[in-house]
DNA sequence: TCTACTTACACGTTTGAATGGT
DNA sequence: AACCATTCAAACGTGTAAGTAG
C-alpha cells in the first residue's frame, strides 16, 4: 500500500497537512503482508506554490521491513501471459501505480511502454493523504499484445519501480503548463520478472507472507499436500526441492564443475537495459551477498529534489552520450570496474541537476516512459512505443548508470551455484541525503520559458481519449467542481534497473501521449 | 537435452448478495 | 422500515506440476 501524506488541498495553495490519519494501522491489509508506500507528513507553508510544495511531497514504503526482507532475497515477481496479480505475488499488491517500461536491451524487441496510472487519479491530496495508496489492480505480463492494459514485462529482467506524483490543475485535472511532477524510487522494490520462481527461498517468502498462498505454508506443507495429492502418508519431495539437492549432490559429486556455470546459465539472461548481459563480478565460487552495499541495504526511499538550471541545457556532458552506444562498446572486464561513488553519480552538477531532458532521455536509450521529454527541447523527439499514458513530457530524467556488474545472490530452487542479482548502485546514504532526510529524488523545474518553446498547449491524453485499457476512472464531478483544488495524479513506472531514471520537476504534461 | 513458458489445477481468501434477527 | 450480523457461493489470487515450445 502506498500513502501520500503531505498533500493537502487549499484554494490558495497548500496548507499544512494534516495529521498523520490514524486509519492506516486499520485499513485493509494487502494480500501479502501489505507492502506498500505509505507518505509522511509534509510540512509546506502555507500560500506555498506548487512547485515548491511538490519536492517536498514525501512517500515512504509501507511494509518496508517486508520489503527489505524481499529483496535481500532477490525480489521476483511471476508474470503471466493473462496477468497476473502484481509485482510480486502481493508486494505490490494493493499498489495502484502507472507502471512504464524502459525498452529492453538491445538484441529485444521494443517493449510497450506503459504506465499504470492510479484509479483514484486525478484526486487531491486530502484524498490520497485519507488512506495508503493501494496499487491493488496492477498486473504484470510477459504477453506483448496484451489488449487488457495491464504492465508488459520481458520475463527475466529485472525491473525498478517508480512512483511519479503529478500535480493536476484545474483546467484538465493534470495541468498544462508548469505542471510539477516528482518520482519516487525504492530500490527495494526492485525485482525480477519471472514466469515461475527461480529461487527457493522467495517462493518461501511468498507463501509465509501471502494469505491466498496460504494453503502452501506449513512446514514443507508444499510437499505434504503433494503427498496428499498422490495419496501417499509420507511427504515426497517436491520437484523443485529435487531439483535443488540433485544439483547440489552433481556440483559435490563433480568438484571439477565450476559452481559458477549453472548460475552462469541462468544469468545470461539477465540482462540490463544497455543489452549487456550479466557477467560475474565475483571470483569463481565466491559467494557475495546480496546486500554487499550496505547504502541500498538501508536505502530507504531515494527522493532528492534538484532544480535544473536553464544555462546547463546544452552542456556537453560526458555522459551524454547514448546509453545504448556505451553500454555496447563495454567489455567484459567493464563489469568488474568499480563504479563511481553513488552519491557523485546522483549530486555531481553533471551528472542529474544539469542534464536536459533530451540528454537524460539518451541514457535510458528510449524508455517509453520518459519518451516524451524531448518535447522540451528543439530536438526531434525520441521514438514512442508507448501505447497508453506513457510518456510525461516535461520530466527531465536522470540515469544512474549501473554499468558495472553487481553482486547475485544464490538461487537455491534452481541454481546451486553462485548467482548474482543485479543490483542498484551502491548508495551513501549519509550523503545522498539531505539531513534529517531519509527520502531522495531529483527535483527539476522547467521554465516558463521553456514550456512556451513547446508550442501551442494540448489537451492532457485523458481529454483525447484513454484506451479502453487504461486502469483509470475519470475524475468525479466534484474534483472537477473544485476548480481551485490541486489535484494529484499517482502513477508509477518500471525502469530496467540499470539505468534508474530519478526525475521530477516541473512542466508540461501537454506531450504526454496515448502512444 | 535443457530451459523458459503455458496451462490446468487445488487451495485459500475476498467479496457481495441473501438471509435472518433485533 | 432500517440496521446489523451471519451465511454462503462465486470470483479471485496463489503456487505447483505437467506438458509444450524453442
Amino acid at each position: 500500500m502506498l500513502q501520500d501524506k503531505g498533500l493537502s488541498e487549499s484554494e490558495e495553495g497548500f496548507r499544512a497537512p494534516a495529521p498523520a490519519h490514524g486509519d492506516q494501522a486499520s485499513a485493509p491489509e494487502p494480500a501479502l503482508g501489505g507492502q506498500g508506500l505509505t507518505g509522511t507528513p509534509l510540512s509546506s507553508p502555507q500560500g506555498q506554490d506548487a512547485e515548491q510544495t511538490i519536492e517536498n511531497i514525501k512517500v515512504t514504503l509501507h511494509e518496508k521491513e517486508l520489503w527489505k526482507k524481499f529483496h535481500e532475497a532477490g525480489t521476483e515477481m511471476i508474470i503471466t501471459k493473462a496477468g497476473r496479480s502484481v509485482l510480486v505475488g502481493n508486494q505490490f499488491t494493493n499498489l495502484k501505480f502507472c507502471l512504464s517500461l524502459m525498452v529492453a536491451g538491445k538484441a529485444e524487441p521494443a517493449m510497450p511502454g506503459r504506465l499504470y496510472v492510479h484509479p483514484d487519479s486525478p484526486a487531491t491530496g486530502a484524498h490520497w493523504m485519507r488512506q495508503l495508496v493501494s496499487f491493488q489492480k496492477l498486473k504484470l505480463t510477459n504477453n506483448h499484445l496484451d489488449p487488457f492494459g495491464h504492465i508488459i514485462l520481458n520475463s527475466m529482467h529485472k525491473y525498478q519501480p517508480r512512483l511519479h506524483i503529478v500535480k493536476a490543475d484545474e483546467n484538465n485535472a493534470f495541468g498544462s503548463k508548469n505542471t510539477a511532477f516528482c518520482t519516487h524510487v525504492f530500490p527495494e522494490t526492485s525485482f525480477i520478472s519471472v514466469t515461475s520462481y527461480q529461487n527457493h527461498k522467495i517462493t518461501q517468502l511468498k507463501i509465509e507472507n501471502n494469505p491466498f498462498a496460504k494453503g502452501f505454508r506449513g512446514s514443507d506443507d508444499s510437499d505434504l499436500r503433494v503427498a496428499r495429492l498422490q495419496s501417499k502418508e509420507y511427504p515426497v519431495i517436491s520437484k523443485s526441492i529435487m531439483r535443488q539437492r540433485l544439483v547440489s549432490t552433481q556440483l559435490s559429486a563433480k568438484p571439477d564443475v565450476s559452481p559458477l556455470h549453472g548460475a552462469h546459465q541462468a544469468l545470461q539472461h539477465y540482462q540490463y537495459e544497455n543489452g549487456a548481459h550479466m557477467q560475474f563480478a565475483a571470483a569463481e565460487g565466491q559467494d557475495l551477498p546480496l546486500n554487499t552495499f550496505p547504502g541500498q541495504r538501508d536505502s530507504g526511499l531515494f527522493y532528492h529534489c534538484l532544480k535544473r538550471r536553464d544555462s546547463a541545457r546544452h552542456l556537453d556532458l560526458p555522459c551524454k552520450r547514448s546509453y545504448l552506444e556505451a553500454s555496447s562498446s563495454v567489455g567484459d572486464d567493464h563489469y568488474f570496474r568499480s563504479p563511481p561513488p553513488y552519491d557523485q553519480q546522483m549530486l555531481s552538477p553533471s551528472y542529474c541537476s544539469e542534464v536536459t531532458p533530451r540528454e537524460a532521455c539518451m541514457y535510458s536509450g528510449s524508455g517509453a516512459e520518459i519518451a516524451g521529454v524531448s518535447a522540451v527541447d528543439d530536438l526531434p523527439p525520441p521514438p514512442l512505443s508507448c501505447n497508453m499514458w506513457t510518456s510525461v513530457a516535461p520530466y527531465t530524467s536522470y540515469s544512474v548508470q549501473t554499468m558495472e556488474t553487481v553482486p547475485y545472490q544464490p538461487f537455491p530452487a534452481h541454481f546451486t551455484a553462485t548467482t548474482m542479482m543485479p543490483r542498484l548502485p551502491s548508495v551513501s546514504t549519509q550523503s545522498s541525503q539531505p539531513p534529517g532526510n531519509t527520502h531522495f529524488s531529483i527535483y527539476n523545474q522547467l521554465s516558463q520559458a521553456q514550456a512556451r518553446e513547446r508550442g501551442p498547449s494540448t489537451s492532457f491524453p485523458r481529454d483525447r481519449g484513454l484506451p479502453p485499457v487504461c486502469e483509470r476512472k475519470p475524475p468525479s464531478p466534484h474534483l472537477n467542481a473544485a476548480a481551485n483544488e490541486f489535484l494529484y495524479s499517482q502513477s508509477f513506472s518500471l525502469s530496467r534497473e540499470s539505468s534508474l531514471q530519478y526525475h521530477s520537476g516541473m512542466g508540461t504534461v501537454e506531450n504526454w501521449t496515448d502512444g
